[in-house]
DNA sequence: GCGACAG
DNA sequence: ATCTTGTCGC
């Protein structure tokens, strides 16, 4: 019989497959967002045993401030299968979204959007759950090649003769991060927003906040 | 069949 | 992601 993990609803690797391209017909490359951002979002994930924590932090969009974080724990429910991310932090995720009591207009979300096999990172996955604009930052890329036309500080990232993202150079001799649209956003526009919150640093600021409070937590509950 | 593979 | 101190380098 055929593999059945413990996915969400008993959906079995092929089940699953076929639900991230569908979602992937849904998500949306345009500009859904306000020309002026006034608030941005940092989603980020931890885990302590057998338990995930959710984090999403809010910033003031022209001081990097911070304005409110919430963190949300849950039992984990998928294993970590590459190419499954979204499974497995989808919920804790949207838990802590939801204790928000403001909503950004876009969010940074730690791990990649539409650049995906199939079209449905954990960004773009969470953008269509949310039904929010969401960026995808991540550290290591999925899949695709980066095409080594560097004009500018990126370079795209291609997938067959598609660009699906961008390799970012936010500092010299430092290994980029990759951005790809998660939803309700153009890459050209996205790239902007990340490099606006990057302060000096790899990682954009918010994901930075979402992931310090996660790991705080994690050190509240291990004492 | 083999290797690669976000967090 | 996680287990973990000091250490090399900008």
């Amino acid at each position: 019989m055929p593999t059945r993990l413990t996915f969400p609803f008993g959906l079995t690797i092929e089940e699953a497959k076929n639900l991230q391209k569908s979602l992937s017909k849904k998500v949306i490359c345009e500009d859904l967002l306000p020309r002026q951002i006034r608030l941005v979002g940092g989603i980020d994930a931890a885990y302590i045993d057998k338990l995930a924590i959710g984090s999403a932090a809010i910033l003031d969009y022209e001081t990097l401030k911070v304005i409110e974080v919430k963190t949300s724990c849950q039992p984990i429910e998928t294993p970590y299968i590459p190419t499954f991310l979204s499974f497995r932090e989808v919920s804790p995720v949207v838990s802590a979204v939801h204790l928000l009591s403001v909503k950004p207009d876009v969010y940074l979300v730690d791990g990649h959007g539409i650049a995906h096999p199939r079209g449905l990172g954990l960004a773009s996955h969470l953008g269509l759950v949310l039904d929010a604009a969401t960026i995808g930052v991540a550290k290591n890329l999925l899949c695709g090649e980066i095409r080594e036309t560097k004009v500018e500080d990126w370079n795209p990232i291609v997938h067959g003769d598609e660009t699906i993202g961008a390799a970012l150079y936010t500092k010299p001799s430092v290994k980029p991060i990759f951005i790809s649209i998660g939803h309700k956003i153009s890459l050209e526009t996205a790239i902007k927003i990340v490099k606006h919150c990057l302060a000096g640093h790899r990682i954009p600021e918010p994901i930075r906040e979402a992931h310090k409070a996660a790991n705080e937590i994690k050190r509240a509950q291990l004492y």
